[in-house]
DNA sequence: CTGAAAGCGCTTACAG
DNA sequence: CTGAAAGCGCTTACAG
């Protein structure tokens, strides 16, 4: 780390003529324990501070097992949702003094197992992902090996593993119910291709509420694929656009921001050409001329679960309110979905 | 990390019959050059892959004294830009067979130290830092430690220091002039609190460009408290109403988004009502309806260079083409800064 | 109250 | 070609 090596237990134990062990257990705060002199502590701690001591964490590792580190394994750190939600976990973990090594996947499988893999070897005491798809069998194999791991924002409801996620199921119930009840009928999704079960029951909640409501005739989810979803998203457009869609509701923020470009280049206005309804709250909803309505996740609170219960799977503590986390979704209406006039007998 | 715990090289020795020394020649590669016989070495592999052996990097960091791990400090990794800028650092460091341990510092010195303590102990190669305000006296400890370090985004002139940063002088200076040959006079400047040289650059290259003009009289800067942003900036923003201020130029992109919120609470229209230049690419400023003008930074450039100027300095490699890196700036003209009607004879 | 010794998992001179 | 030994810096039984 630096030219003069840094000074070590042994340095300090030759300077102040006694033992290793001696200068370890004082500075380990066992002194009372080890019942050591109060003179001695005196003496040891001083040494310490004026020889500039600090513990080499590597050295404590290797001995204790533990790194006091957690590895994040986010699909990207520099998209907003996922960077607000790494913040959060930066935050709680620095609190119960630990360290984050974040990572980003790109929702690709092989980079996913990759991250895992260094994470690992690095010593890390526990994971938090953001699985992708295609990771199931990765993650099963970390709650083989008792890797203390929490999922993050999505889960695979059929393995045995922690995690921390919104309802949303409900999400998209409520954002659907809205529109519903603005007077909207032809309502479409826009998803994208994935298996992922926060995906899948944000659908479910969608299509189970047009169902209730008797519109199973309009049900329409377009899957963009990712590798290019500003093309992609222009061709969903135009063809709601041609089938006259009353209103959108994206199913990721990304994908909402990408909608709003597309509408934009297309000339189509929201909302009077069409109602928009996006995911995950954006500076970009608040600053449009027609603010947009969103479902809002409470990031901080699943980002600072996760944190808890992956240290409670660390060191048997119990932050965490439970083995489980469910975030409420809340909707934030604003004037992208008004109320829609319905003329008098026609349709 | 698991239960049974991790096939360590002792374990692959005992197996094959052989000493922990050849096992861990054979794993590194250097079988040849121990003249190691080819049959041991596919024995050795085979034994590995199949007892899923992967090295205890803490306990060759122990040993080799580097733990291949770089400790980044931005302000703020929920803030788009340095999010962004992270992303890169992430990939760059992950190429060069390194791992990143990001921390925010919320612009605090305190934090910073605090960060920077926790980050050498922790056994970092090397740091990157975005320095804060009054950062100056922990940054040159780290120099006079030699520890591998190179700052970002700003940097102290008067220390002997790496950095990568923009040309923050020459942005305002392009984005000051650009308002002048567009034809506006009153041009104001928003800025916030701090003797960061980044900030103080930049005012220089916006004073020094309107001076050139013959606009002195115009000069105009505005200093914001960034513990009250919002309000602070309502403030300004109602002030430079009353002044009737042509054009503002915001420095940098937090101070844009928030100014753009404000005069749109006061229900001020760009550019019919004030032109607006902003800092840094946002997606706000491609929705809005009229897209904003900002200065861009290649950030992709910047994050590349901190990354190869770190890894050169703990390595001695030479990835960074030099000891320091001043970015270009770029200016993305969009609508929000059109040619100013000027009639003739007045002013 | 305090020290000598072992050991965490690894790598690298040093022998043979 | 291969093994025994030392040592990175630390902590913790074990002696005394």
């Amino acid at each position: 780390m630096s030219s003069e090596k840094r000074t070590s237990i042994k340095d300090l134990a030759a300077a102040l003529g006694v033992s290793t062990s001696l200068v370890s257990i004082v500075l380990n705060g066992k002194a009372k324990q080890y019942r050591i002199s109060e003179e001695m502590v005196k003496r040891v701690k001083a040494a310490a501070k004026e020889m500039n001591y600090s513990p080499n964490l590597v050295a404590q590792n290797l001995r204790g097992g533990k790194s006091q580190l957690i590895g994040v394994v986010v699909t990207d750190i520099s998209n907003p949702f996922y960077s607000s939600i790494s913040r959060i976990i930066e935050d709680r973990a620095n609190e119960l003094d630990y360290n984050v090594l974040f990572s980003s996947s790109d929702e690709n499988l092989e980079n996913t197992e990759r991250l895992i893999k260094v994470l690992v070897n690095k010593g890390v005491d526990g994971l938090i992902v953001v699985p992708c798809d295609g990771s199931r069998e990765a993650i099963a194999e970390l709650i083989d090996n008792d890797v203390p791991l929490v999922l993050v924002d999505r889960n695979f409801p059929d393995l045995k593993v922690k995690y921390s996620c919104l309802d949303n199921f409900k999400a998209t119930k409520l954002a659907t119910q809205h529109l519903v009840d603005q007077g909207y009928k032809k309502i479409s999704v826009i998803s994208y291709e994935t298996q992922m079960n926060h995906i899948l029951e944000r659908v479910s909640g969608y299509t189970d509420t047009m169902r209730k409501a008797r519109l199973e005739q309009h049900i329409d989810v377009s899957r963009i694929n990712l590798s290019n979803p500003r093309s992609e998203m222009r061709e969903v457009m135009e063809r709601l656009s041609k089938q006259n869609t009353e209103a959108v509701l994206c199913l990721t923020n990304m994908l909402s921001i990408n909608g709003i470009y597309c509408l934009k280049e297309m000339k189509k206005k929201i909302p009077e050409d069409i109602a928009f309804l996006g995911f995950n709250r954006s500076d970009v909803f608040n600053l449009l001329d027609y603010p947009v309505t969103y479902i809002k996740q409470p990031f901080e609170k699943i980002a600072n679960e996760a944190v808890n219960m992956v240290v409670d799977m660390i060191t048997g503590s119990t932050y965490a309110a439970d083995e489980v986390f469910v975030a409420e979704p809340e909707l934030v209406i604003q004037s992208s979905t008004p109320k829609k006039y319905v003329s008098a007998g026609y349709d």
